[in-house]
DNA sequence: TATGAATGAGATTTCATTCAT
DNA sequence: CATGAATGAAATCTCATTCAT
């Protein structure tokens, strides 16, 4: 049983990666100060210190922490739709996957731009963690899609093009969110899949 | 006739740019630091300021120029397409941006990068300039889908979401190239808009 | 009661107003680097810039604090003198205005220097206060030569004229001090005034 | 006879020495640039450096040729008025003071900054000319003075404050013209002269 | 001799990290 | 442990001077 003691460490902890989170995304990586995290997370940033190595392991904590939990739900989805066709677990992954980024956009906005900014001189432990993340994303849909090809709804095209195009799509969808506001809906999971299987005709 | 030293300023000019967008490129727009790009051009700090008045102008220039380039050819691809049918010039239009992506890649690598950096407080004049080059990109896809409408060969949705989806599965090939170091190729162009016209399947 | 966290930030605050008032007046204004201010207070560049906003916030701050101590003395022989002939009260001013020379030489140095350089593209916010002081400091006289008129002992001239020729003979003392190293008297106070009223022969 | 070459050259420098001259005064000797110096007199900055050694060499020009100047005219003033009781020689050399300063506002406005401001890093050569050139002007008065002494129209009071009060009293006039834009006239020469004598009720 | 671009030392300012209280 | 002031390396930008043309 946690002790008391424990369990405010847990929380403060928390608090103070809820505030990086926000910092991160909406300062940008390059200028997420670590005197505003502090602030926002109403603590001295000696305290912050106290809890975490420095300023990349915040943001690895940040990462980390979130990552884990796109994965797990990513991973419910592909576990309750473990009989189902191909077709319809990647709508499902799609939905869940979008319906994530409603909940935390903060979180995909770091990830997002974590994939191309570059990260080694100023978060030397973070730097590869989005890309990873996105790897990772890729291989989910390249589960489901390899059932699809068993399943002979999907052809074999012997490249992960496939992988790229659709979390491409989703990306877009997530890109006119960041930029023009258009939240994500389930409906646009639903479109991304569609057109994926049949273009956007049908 | 351009005098010499017109001539010569001008190609000084041009090398800083040259290295200012690899230095852009290679360590990301936070990281560019302007002693790194005068080295790279082989000059003086002092002598890139008396080309470009701070490290902002500097990146709008290369943003500016590189744009225009990628626009002329954008527009050359939708005028020599005039009279075809959307999906042969939709080909045309991806293929030739991906042409211009395996030309111009660093550009591209900044474009990208720009696209959901925070970049107001370090670079206040380049700041709009990806957004916007991302939004003409997807105008120029909305020009050629409006035919297709008109044609029947894109269904009318009443929304924007094709051209994020398109300009996603683009993005997606592009990533490959900067991540994995698939190059693109005229193939995945048709890849592209195959599935956006038919799926996966076809 | 000050909490000792306060005390002794204002102790910080206060040995680095001195280090710059030093700095400022040896060096001169466009000379005086930050570098040495912090060196001289014995602190970090660092340090000087969490308690002032920039170069030109510590200049604000020590023309502040000595304007308004130099005011505040000038108000005090004002008020002291209120019901003495003007002469007598002007004495009392000049002799009060070479005193705080003597005791405050550095700003008063500084304040001189101030009056004519040209400060606001290097001190946009303390460009001003120089001038403002010494139109302050005319205006005290001007005051008391106001009373010599009403009194009959000093003409209307319907100029402010004998306010720039006092002034000007006080900045004489001053600079005498300052170039030749004699300092300034309270005799030096009586001559000037003395003068100012009868002229050199009596 | 001076040859086309020499008659061009000088005029070159001359040029030079006027454009200086006003940039100095309205930059500020800290804030005067070369650059501006060279576009002001219309020529290159390569230019200045053919005629002058550098900055240094360019204020020590403006400062002795406007030097030899005033001493001049000063000198003019005191053998013309040899004969003449020291009270109406003083009154001509003010004039002739004043007179000059309207004349070469932009020179007394240099002379008056460089007499407090620290020259000794950035014009080695001009550093201790302007204040030399003040010694100058209270010697002139230095010696008048002692025919008033002898006259028995000055009392002999032992000390130079005298010359420091005068001057003062003539600054004072200069500063109200760079400060208010109040010309410097004829009577007010009269002014400062009557008031040194006889003080400000005669 | 005139030109004006190249140079690079030097100045100001920022901010992640440390550590005494 | 929490605090937040002190630190100083690092980055941007300026401008007097040089020198090839």
């Amino acid at each position: 049983m946690a002790s008391l003691r424990q369990r405010v460490r847990r929380e403060m902890a928390a608090g103070m990666l809820l505030a990086a989170e926000d910092v991160f995304a909406e300062s940008g990586l390059a200028k997420a100060h670590v005197e505003d995290i502090a602030r926002r997370a109403g603590v001295a940033v000696g305290t912050l210190y106290n809890y975490y190595r420095d300023r990349d392991g915040l943001l690895a904590a940040v990462l980390a922490s979130r990552t884990d939990e796109l994965m797990a739900e990513l991973s419910d989805a592909v576990a309750r739709t473990a009989g189902s066709p191909a077709r319809a677990a990647m709508v499902d992954l799609a939905r869940t996957y979008l319906r994530f980024v409603m909940r935390r956009p903060t979180f995909i906005r770091i990830l997002t731009e974590g994939e191309l900014a570059h990260l080694k001189e100023s978060y030397p432990t973070s730097a590869t963690i989005p890309a990873a993340c996105w790897q990772s994303l890729r291989e989910v849909f390249g589960q489901v899609i390899a059932r699809g090809v068993v399943e002979g709804t999907v052809p074999d095209r012997g490249d992960d093009l496939d992988l790229w195009l659709i979390v491409g799509m989703l990306r877009g969808v997530v890109l006119r969110y960041f930029r023009v506001g258009t939240p994500c809906r389930e409906a646009d999971a639903d479109r991304v899949i569609g057109v994926f299987f049949d273009g956007a005709r049908a």
